[in-house]
Order: C-alpha cells, then structure tokens, then sequence
DNA sequence: AACGCGGCTGCATACGTATTCATCGAAAAA
DNA sequence: TTTTTCGATGAATACGTATGCAGCCGCGTT
C-alpha cells in the first residue's frame, strides 16, 4: 500500500488531488477559503496516502511549536533514582492537559546547578515553561529575571508570593499550614515540631511553617524553634531529622512534616525510638501522594490538588504564549484526615 | 543587552562575525573544515548574542529530530489521576538515559483504545518510539505490524517473547516467578495463591505465574486454578482479587501479587479478613516500587532495575534509529526480601 | 455591453539551517 | 615561472509548510 520509502508531503496530497500544494495547506489549517468540493478532494488524498503534517516544517514557517516543556528541577542530594512521588503526579495531570488542549509536552529533568535558563525556548522547541521544583529560588530570581527580560513564556508551580517575577502556580501553602495546626491543636496537642525548611530560601515549606505558626499564635502557643530540624523533601531526610530532633531531647507531641515523604521517614525514626504514633506523638504531612494512605499507620496530610493545577498550569501558559493577560493563582488546601494524626 | 525583539539567527552570527552563514553552521556543527581563529570568531558572536541553533529548521533540514517519544499506555479503567508508579519510575530513568544522549523526549499518554500508531514518528516530531505499558499485546499485534511496516523505529517494554514484532526490552519476569515461588516454598509455604491475569493476553503476568507454577511442580506442589484470581496492576484491583479469593473458602498460606500494587491492596484485604502478614499468609509482590518499602509490612519483591531498562530502552531505539542492528533483550530479576515474606 | 465584485485558486516566497558545488588564495610541485 | 594541490570559504539551494498577492471565472449591476 502506502509503503513508499519517503513520507508523503503536501506536495504529493496536492498532486494527488489535483489541487496547488497551497490549497492543501489551507484545507488543513481549516481555512475557510477553499471550496467544499475541493476540500472533500484534498482530504480524500489526505485518507489514501496516510498524510501528517510535518510539525517541524509547520513549526519553523509559524512559529509556533505547538510544544510545550516541563523542567523538572531536583536537588542534587536527593536519590538519584527516585523522584519525588508528587511532581510525578503533577506530571501526569500536565501531560493530559496538555493533550487535551493540543500540545506536546517535552520533559527534562534538570540540576539545579545547571544553566539551564531559556535553553528550551531559545532553542525553539517549545513555545513555553513549566517550571517545576521545590527548591531554592532565591537563588534561581536572577535566572527567572533573566527569563523575563528574555521575553521568554514561562509558568512556575512554587510559592506565590509578591513581587516575584513572572507567574506562579500553587496550592495555598499558608492556608495549609494553619489547617494542620488547627487540626492538633483541636486534638488537644500543643508542642507541635516542624520538620522541614522554615527559611525564605524555601518559601513553600516556609509558608507551611508560618501558616502553622499563626495558628498557634491565636492559641497562645507558638512554634518553638527548638521544636524545627531542616530537611528537604525526601524520605531519608525525613528519617534523619526526627532523630536529630530526638536527640535534643525537647518535649513535643506532634509533628508537622514539610512533606509526607519527610513524615514517613520521621514515622519510621520515631518508631525505633519506642514512640507510637498517634498515641505518643500525632503526625501530619503535606501532599497527599499515593504512598501517604498506605502508610502505617495512614498518613493525615494535605492534600494538593495535582489534577487541577496541572490544568491551570498549562492553560496559564498558553495564555502566556498568546499574550494574553494571565496572573499568579493559589489552589486551595484541604485537610485529609487519617490515623497518624489520631483523630 | 541582547534583548532584541526577535531572536539571533545564524544569519546574524555569520554578519557579527563577518563570515558566511555556510560557515556559522559548519562551526556549530563540528565541522573540521574551519579554519581555527574563524571558528573562535564565529564562537564569540555565538556566545555574545546568545545564540541557539533552532532546532526545527536544522531539524527539517537533516531529517533527524533530535527527539524520542514515549507513549504510555494505560488500562482505561484504572484510576483516572494516578498513573503506575512502576512507569513512572521508567519515565525518570528513561528522561535520564535521553538527556545523556543527547536527546529530547516527549511523553504522551494514551488509552488503549486510540488509533495512536505512528502519528507521532509521522509528523515527524520524534526519531523513534518507546512504548510503555502493560497491557493486552494481542491485541496490539496488527498495531505493531503496521508500525514495523511502516519502518518506524520503536522499542517496546514488555515481555520479550519469540516471534513479537519489532524489538522487545523486558524484565525476565519467568525467571521472577521462579525466585518467588523458590522463596515461599524455601520457608515452608505450600498453597500459593495468584493474584494477577495469567493469560497470554498479559503476556509479562503470564510469565510470572508460568515461573512460579514451574518451580512449584519441582517441588511437587503446582499452581492451583482455584488459587489464582484476575487482577489489574492497581491497589483497588488487588483489593478485590484478594476478597475473591477469600470468598472461595479454598485454603493458601501465600499470594503472589503479579505487582506491588495489587499485593498492598491484598495486605488490606487480608487484614480486614483478621489475617496477619506473614504469620497467617506470606506475600510478595513485583517491580519494588517506592511505596514497596514503606508498606505495612515492607514488601517482599522483585527489583525490576528500572534504571538499567531505561538505558537500555533509550541506547537500543538509538541503534534502530541509526539503522544498526538491535535485538530484543531481557533484565535480570531479583529477589529482594523483606518482612511480608515472613523469612 | 462594459464593469464591478466576490469566491476560489495558484504562484511565489520566507521560515532558519545543512550541505553540495564552485571559488579563491597560497603553498607545493614542476 | 607555471601548474597542481589543497585548505578554507562563500554562493546557492533544498527541507515542507503557510500565506500575501495576484489572477481567474462567473454573476449581478448599470
């Protein structure tokens, strides 16, 4: 059949159907130029000689690439192998919104060290960036400037916060914090130990932080800042602050983790120290990723809303790519309870 | 700075450096052509006007994409939102072995159901294809007939059988089954339940299942058909089997899940039945996905080395697309032991 | 009968790069 | 000196598509 060796271009649609290698392209791009009977012709040739477009041809005369891609930031210290079980989520939701609004999706996994800025833009493969990472963006704000000056469309999952360049995507983080407090402090908890970055650097964690902050605050508690131990967001980091914690040997009855790949690693430190959750110590994350319901005992945590922010991520970029106006947005948190809290 | 309206083109590098632009792209293509001092000229513009060679036009020029694609396929009746941990794990390995290689990589999801073969080598967005998933290769056949008829290059993740399609990389997922049921019968258990399909349709099952039925008939035990129960990779699916097989009332002291999914959702099951693991029934699972480890108790399973598959996958449907020759491969598996099995 | 107009279509060109072919200068050979 | 050779470069073109522009045809208007 259709086995010629070289692909069919529109050239050959059009001698096939008899047509102008232009008319061709109109019927394609839908042009309402071209005659019923014409295009029905056309589209016939299209059928027989199993005819695609070929994108990068279409791309380079338009300009547009019809390619969108997501940079996925890591840091350096977490396992090489395994990647954090939330952007994976959020990876999944991404492609099908792209998809669903006829684009491909070019995926990269990047370090942070890299010099990595506008390499996809520039390099015109993709109309536009979506930015995925917790991590340290004080130190990416020039690179993000550089992107604006650039002109460059890009959107950032992250902390949305003001006077940050370019448009941000992401889940309340504050709202999210405030809620876990609520939640133990209506368990009657009261000394609550933060594990994960309370530092600008990592402005989604911090939020949390402060979020869990103020709650304590209206109820004449605070956070003791002897009660917080770093880590970033992996299991072993998880793991490694609880000890840490521990071996200050400071009263507490609940943790709040930055994530629940921390509180996991936090459960498993406590459980070798003789301490049960919830009945000694209540435990709470931030996520909600797969692993956090079948984890013992299951954890509550707060749930980020991956599928919709996938979505508005790329809707918000494709704004952007058409220059049309587009803002920063938060998704709202939402408390899921579970056993570690001990509710 | 550099902040012109529309980006450099090689044109404007060639004039910057006062060459031709033959010249500009014979430096950045490494050729050995140029005169020493004009290559550091042309470099010079290159890096002064932050210049990127636009990877459509050379693209289309040179008929080689510079691009992979990977579909991914799912059951459709899996749960909307979350895709198997085990491909993603894959995805981020097979990102890794693409950007070592120089490599971009577009990934795409796919329901079973979609007339998805080719479209994207056809519009010449990708060089080549990896396909992912489990899945019914049945009824794939005529799909992976028509895409090596075609010519288009793919590698396929699955299990690699005599007489498929195309080129095939695959754990050696008898050899799994083998060491599973080599490890329950090492600990005394006699009546091992299947949770998973053990039909050809599923083909990497089946495997599983022949390789442990196999061991089992050296031991003089065999697989029993009243043990071995339908089920999907997901938790819910295993949740269900598990409670099927409960409700035959037939004796066992272990299930092999056919994945890791299916085994947690049967630890739920059987412990709402006042079954414990191990003590009550061992189980194991397959693929040692993240969560493996954190389940309640930690899975006894098998390491698909997803890293070295990635590589693989990536290296083999290089040679393919270079026209070299590429043959079918299978990984080793391994057996990793952990509290489930009760050893 | 001359003219205008609108609906379709084809011609020609540009997008930015890679490569073939021709050219040119200079060094090497005669 | 003249010819040959070779290294280095430029001119020209093709990849496949999208689109501005011009042209053609038929019909309605004056």
């Amino acid at each position: 059949m259709a086995n010629k060796k070289s692909k069919a271009t529109s050239v050959d649609i059009a001698y096939h159907a008899g047509v102008s290698q232009a008319t061709v392209s109109r019927v394609l791009r839908g042009s309402p130029l071209v005659n019923a009977e014409t295009r029905q012709r056309v589209l016939d040739a299209v059928q027989a000689l199993n005819y695609k477009v070929d994108r990068r041809a279409s791309s380079l005369r338009t300009q547009r690439a019809g390619t969108l891609a997501l940079l996925l930031f890591e840091d350096p210290t977490e396992d090489e192998s395994h990647i954090n079980p939330f952007f994976l989520s959020m990876l999944g939701s991404i492609t099908r919104a792209c998809a669903r609004n006829g684009h491909d999706l070019l995926v990269s996994f990047q370090q942070l060290s890299d010099d990595w800025h506008a390499d996809y833009e520039d390099s015109m493969k993709a109309d536009g960036l979506i930015l995925l990472g917790y991590g340290d963006y004080v130190d990416y704000r020039p690179k993000l400037e550089k992107l604006v000056a650039q002109g460059t469309h890009f959107v950032r999952w992250g902390a949305v916060l003001a006077g940050q360049p370019g448009v941000s995507i992401g889940c309340d983080n504050f709202a999210g914090g405030r809620m876990v407090a609520e939640h133990l402090v209506g368990l009657g908890r009261k000394r609550i130990a933060f594990l994960g970055y309370a530092s600008s650097h990592y402005p989604e964690f911090f939020e949390r932080y402060r979020g869990c902050d103020a709650r304590l605050r209206e109820a004449g508690l605070s956070a003791d800042p002897a009660l917080q131990v770093d880590a970033l967001s992996s299991e072993e980091e998880g793991y490694q602050a609880a000890k840490a914690l521990l071996a200050r040997e400071t009263a507490f009855d609940a943790v709040f983790a930055a994530s629940d790949l921390i509180a996991i690693g936090a459960i498993r430190a406590l459980n070798e120290h003789g301490l049960r959750v919830p009945e000694d110590i209540a435990v709470v994350g931030f996520d909600d990723i797969a692993m956090a319901r079948f984890a013992t005992p299951p954890l509550t945590t707060v749930i980020q809303d991956t599928g919709r922010a996938g979505e508005l991520l790329v809707e918000t970029l494709l704004r952007l790519v058409r220059d049309q106006p587009a803002e920063s947005m938060m998704l709202p948190a939402k408390l899921v309870v579970r056993k570690s809290s001990g509710a």
